[in-house]
RNA sequence: GGGCGGUUAGCUCAGUGGUUAGAGCACUUGCUUCACACGCAAGGGGUCACAGGUCCAAGUCCUGUACCGCCCA
């Protein structure tokens, strides 16, 4: 056997392995109409750069789902994709040139995303490769990006529908715009952060005094802006300003007149309660305007600085003109006094800039049409969020949703397609481009220089995908898709959307199953990111410890919604878990290459310790499949790994030596070993791909020719439980064997018995004496006992002073040292075991005795309770027994 | 301000009502045992944050408190 290692190398297999799989087709599914399909469409990685570690994660659980699905015989299709990423592709395009002291503007933008192209053909590939060498199962024959012709003409194809619906609009309105990206932005394109900042307090004069009062002084952390004051506003419900409402005060440094209105959504506690109102540049005090008709003006920038008519402060930046503002108003006697105040600032989430929000035309989806059937869709149960929790958040933010900003100043991605009349002003909106004007026949139409928000074609991912608008194939057969995989922060961004628009465009819902995954920390648990330069490339992982082993350690244990660490620890134990695989195999493979004869594994053995693994395989199997289906991948995972290890490696292999090595009668434990081994493989492959084809690959050479035999485990059968091979007695039996093994064992370690040395023993019971004379030759290899003899009822006299008693849950076992034992800490033992087995009784007596219990408790449940009794009982006899002897 | 999550062994985390709560790493002791030192064997280590409650039965469900974190405004 010399083409099995000692170790598994990973870096051996692992490319020879996934072009096996390329070459057999297996990633492409075959359309059966009589069959339901299992559909995951990838979120697309940003074609920013390279995929880290979150991504890895991502691509292992989808992954295992699709291979658990494809093994099941489920027609599976796994679509992978790559997304544009508009506003995030540009400015790092932006920045590679700057570093050629270069902008976009210096190149124009034809040859910008020219640029960008090239940017992208580079990094399409390396993820597409990362893809492949994370072991991703996904059909590359389908592979999308989001700019390709038909993701853009479902693009194009959606807007005309939505604004032919009344559902896209443009006009006005006040949104985020980012001076440095030089872009509008959503709402979720802006993340607010606590910025220790002050809170300035302002004297507005009155026009005319009021019962003594001549002035009003406003509270506004931004005392820049009060050159765009149209107002000053208060709650109604404060007496303090009744007497001021209707009045009119005069504007400092600009001698402006404007009105005291009230609105409800005024704070009297913040501040004075009286607050000044600049539609042009706050979101609240837009919608005061819109509601009392006041005025909009602008006076900052779409570079930040002052604009229009505001004197002196006009050109300068806004914190320049903050402190000349205030500055004058100080000379003014004006400013009452400054605070210390911390509250909540927008930056663009790409490039940190503070946010202004000004007044802009732009394009916008109506929303609250969209959002109502995808909250029924959830409310229905028609789409199922894991874990169950996120379905509060995504309701809460669907029911307070507003209006989507979806143009961008940007030149990268989608461009709107709607165009302009030159002569006559029509705007024609159109999915193919437009020759002459409908209305004026003019053939002097241009496009809006905008493109739409990126999110925009991600929420028809998973239908634009798969062709639509056209009626395909794969769009009748595979939409709804089943499972929607990704990382709960983009809950909003992508599954939100999808909804809206899956439900818009074809009356379905996108998805059935919404599966969300923690966030990756590092090892000292900061958030992954790359501004923290903390991230972790996947693949220098994978070339280490072995892409096995990184996927075991981003699943096994990790339960959805959580977020989790990669740590060097867990990726070892997933590199030490898969060589004791492959020893495991090697060790049976060298078995069967040693027999020359071909095994017939199917058949079933009687022999107690082979009825005994079976019986745990098939629980184990039961359970994992149960476990998949409810999504606790990282469960069934952790399952499997203790069977393999715990029952299988340390018990099932380590007593069927003393059958393949002692020239025994019993039946030979190869078919068994054969047949546990090629199953777990089996369970085992959509969470390591790699080793269990490889380690199939190798086995079946040593197996009688099969025709049914698939080429490859990525296609064998998943494994069903057979429900005949479950067997409580076998179990029993093999615990009463291995805990005679513990005992005497532990014994050997506490009385510095050397390991290498064999000695005697008697064993005892009543019941069992059967089973373990079958089994001694096991107990005496795996205890190093011999010879063991075996009786049933244990005699009075003996050896007190050199003799250990051992007295067990099944039977007693007397083990004779070479030496005198000290009776006095002998009987110290014994005490402590008669006082636990006693405390053990009275509760198992108290609660069988407690009719509640025996009445109302799950009869397995009472049955097991009765079972325990009996067993205690004597062994407190024969403990108290033995205790009195020593006496 | 509103919402959500977390608090379990020294560390990192599983635990989806059932009795005696687990894993990996770390720790102690012993082993070059013919699959594996990426290993084997035997151990030590827990008031499951706190306080109430529901239930025959609570780490698990409910209510509240404290601390940590996240999301939204």
């Amino acid at each position: 056997m010399s083409e099995l290692l000692k170790a598994y190398d990973p870096s051996q297999v692992e490319t020879k392995l996934y072009q096996l799989w390329k070459d057999g087709n297996y990633f492409t599914p075959k359309i059966d109409i009589h069959k339901k399909p299992f559909v995951i469409i990838m979120p697309p990685p940003n074609v920013t750069g390279e995929l880290h570690v979150g991504h890895a994660l991502t691509m292992t659980l989808e992954d295992i789902m699709t291979r658990w699905h494809r093994m099941k015989g489920d027609p599976t299709l796994w679509l992978p994709g790559i997304d544009h990423a508009g506003i995030a592709t540009q400015v790092v395009v932006e920045r590679q040139l700057a570093k050629e002291h270069l902008t976009r503007y210096d190149l124009g933008r034809e040859k910008f995303v020219e640029r960008v192209w090239q940017w992208v053909k580079q990094y399409r590939h390396i993820i597409s490769e990362q893809g492949m060498k994370l072991g991703s199962s996904c059909d590359w024959s389908r592979e999308c990006f989001t700019l390709d012709e038909g993701p853009s003409r479902a693009v194009r194809t959606t807007f005309l529908r939505l604004y032919n619906k009344g559902l896209i609009y443009r006009g006005e309105r006040i949104i985020n715009w980012c001076p440095r990206c030089h872009t509008a932005l959503s709402d979720l394109e802006v993340e607010h952060k606590d910025t220790k900042a002050s809170l300035y307090y302002i004297r507005y004069p009155l026009t005319e005094s009021v019962d003594g009062t001549d002035s009003i002084t406003v509270a506004t952390t931004r005392p820049e802006t009060m050159l765009g004051d149209t107002a000053v506003a208060v709650n109604p419900e404060d007496e303090r300003y009744k007497h001021l409402v209707g009045k009119t005060v005069l504007l400092p440094l600009v001698n402006r007149h404007i009105p005291i209105i009230t609105d409800e959504v005024i704070d009297p506690a913040f501040g004075t309660g009286a607050v000044k109102v600049t539609p042009a540049h706050d979101p609240v005090d837009f919608d005061i305007a819109q509601r009392h008709k006041l005025p909009a003006l602008s006076v900052i920038d779409e570079d930040s600085k002052m604009t229009g008519d505001v004197g002196q402060f006009k050109g300068s930046d806004c914190i320049t003109c903050r402190s000349n503002v205030v500055s004058e108003l100080e000379k003014k006697r004006l400013m009452i006094k400054t605070e210390p105040y911390s509250h909540a600032v927008a930056h663009c989430t790409r490039c940190h800039t503070i946010v202004e929000p000004i007044i802009s035309k732009q394009w916008f989806v109506k929303i609250e049409p969209l959002a109502r059937p995808a909250i029924q869709a959830i409310k229905e149960g028609k789409i199922n969020i894991i874990p169950e929790h996120f379905t509060k958040v995504y309701l809460e933010w669907m029911h307070n949703i507003r209006d989507w900003c979806i143009s961008r100043q940007l030149w990268w991605g989608h461009r709107i397609p709607a165009w302009y009349c030159e002569d006559c002003g029509n705007i024609i909106v159109s999915v193919e481009t437009p020759g002459v004007c409908p209305a004026c026949k003019s053939t002097r139409l241009f496009q809006d220089s905008d493109v739409l928000d990126t999110w925009f074609s991600s929420g028809l991912w998973p239908h634009s995908t798969l062709g639509w608008p056209d009626d395909t194939e794969d769009l009748r057969y595979f939409y709804p898709t089943t499972v929607m995989e990704t990382a709960y922060d983009i809950l909003f961004f992508w599954v939100a959307r999808m909804i809206m628009m899956g439900l818009e465009n074809t009356g379905e819902v996108p998805f059935h199953t919404v599966y969300l995954h923690g966030l990756a920390r590092d090892e000292t648990g900061v958030k992954m990111s790359k501004s923290k330069s903390n991230v972790v490339n996947p693949l220098g992982i994978a070339e280490k410890y072995g892409t096995d082993a990184l996927r075991f350690a981003l699943t096994t244990g990790n339960s959805p919604g959580m977020d989790w660490r990669l740590t060097t620890q867990k990726m070892e134990a997933g590199r030490n878990f898969a060589n004791k695989l492959w020893n495991a195999a090697r060790f049976v493979i060298h078995n069967l290459d040693a027999a020359q004869l071909p095994i017939d594994f199917s058949s079933n053995s009687k022999q107690l310790q082979d009825r005994w693994i079976l019986s745990r395989m098939n629980r184990l199997i039961g359970n994992v499949n149960q476990l998949m289906t409810d999504f606790q991948f990282g469960e069934a995972e952790r399952q499997i790994y203790e069977f393999i290890w715990g029952e299988f490696c340390d018990w099932y292999i380590e007593m069927a030596k003393t059958r393949l090595t002692t020239d025994n009668k019993t039946e030979s434990p190869l078919p068994t070993l054969v047949q546990v081994l090629e199953t777990v493989l089996r369970l085992l492959h959509p969470f390591m791909p790699f080793i269990t084809e490889e380690i199939f690959q190798t086995l079946v050479n040593y197996l009688p020719d099969d025709e049914k035999r698939p080429p490859a485990i990525i296609i064998a059968p998943y494994p069903v439980i057979n429900e005949s091979a479950l067997d409580d007695n076998a179990e029993r039996n093999i615990e009463m064997v291995s805990e005679i093994i513990r005992s005497i064992r532990n014994a050997r370690a506490q009385f510095r018995i050397e390991p290498a040395l064999w000695m005697t023993a008697q064993l005892y019971s009543s019941d069992n004496q059967i089973i373990l004379k079958e089994q001694s030759p096991v107990i005496e290899n795996l205890a190093r006992i011999h010879p063991l003899f075996i009786a049933g009822q244990r005699p009075v006299d003996i050896e007190k002073t050199n003799s250990l008693v051992l007295v067990l849950k099944y039977s007693e076992v007397i083990l004779p040292l070479g030496t005198t034992i000290d009776v006095s800490a002998e009987k110290k033992r014994l005490e402590k075991e008669i006082n636990e087995t006693q405390t053990s009784l009275n509760q198992s007596r108290a609660r069988l005795k407690d009719e509640q219990f025996v009445t109302k408790a799950n009869p397995a449940i009472v049955e097991k309770e009765q079972q325990k009794l009996p067993l205690l009982q004597e062994k407190l006899v024969k403990l108290r027994e033995w205790y009195t002897q020593l006496s």
